[in-house]
DNA sequence: TTAATATATGAATAATTGTTCATGTGTTCA
DNA sequence: TGAACACATGAACAATTATTCATATATTAA
């Protein structure tokens, strides 16, 4: 039960906070980093552009387990594609990518 | 099948990448940001301190489900305890989050 | 055109995870 | 001491998600 002298904390709290949507949106985002197999192939794409087979080699899994988080990685704008006869050779969209990673480095080495 | 021509590069990408435990902690790490409920939790203690009673109004949930949730962030470091007579007060435990959150809105701001 | 190769995708399955209900624990105050 | 309150936690359920297998699509080269 919320305390007549919490009213005013909670609203003013609420007033602040950015919009639902785009809390949802950033909880969307933030999901892509929370798996392994995604974090390894973000990683392994901060050295250099690669194709689908080298990422599914150094992550160590299937073909397709690799092509389908790719597009994850794709849908929200990640990574990006250059065709090149039968390959694919993904790369890094963006430079947030790399400080996001770097602050979660931080967090967890203490 | 990989080609001979990609088996160096996949050894050079492997030898730079940090050791598969650190990105499985990463994702770890980054899986508690991906969950939006958590994001409002945090979101909300940017401002101030609060007990889980007044954190269960801003976010509309059950006051169970938020103490569940708050576990979680405390399980990965991020927010901290304060009791006080029959209340638990959470806070954020460092600077990161913020910074982190920073990130992730420039980005989906495109 | 056909065979071989690289990648993408659909369906199925297994595992993980978020929420709720019911209840337990600890604190305050009468 | 007992009632009331704030919060934590276990069990159950529903929903989401990662992976794999099988197969489809697209490109190249014979």
């Amino acid at each position: 039960m919320l305390h007549d002298q919490h009213q005013g904390i909670v609203e003013e709290t609420r007033a602040v906070m950015p919009n639902a949507d785009t809390l949802f949106e950033l909880a969307d985002f933030f999901k892509v980093f929370g798996d392994s197999t995604r974090i390894r192939i973000m990683c392994a794409l901060f050295e250099r552009e690669l194709n689908v087979c080298c990422i599914a080699d150094i992550v160590g899994m299937e073909q397709s387990t690799v092509s389908h988080q790719l597009r994850v990685l794709r849908q929200e704008n990640l990574v990006k594609v250059r065709r090149d006869g039968k390959q694919s050779y993904y790369s890094l969209e963006d430079d947030h990518i790399r400080k996001i990673f770097e602050m979660g480095l931080e967090h967890i080495m203490e």
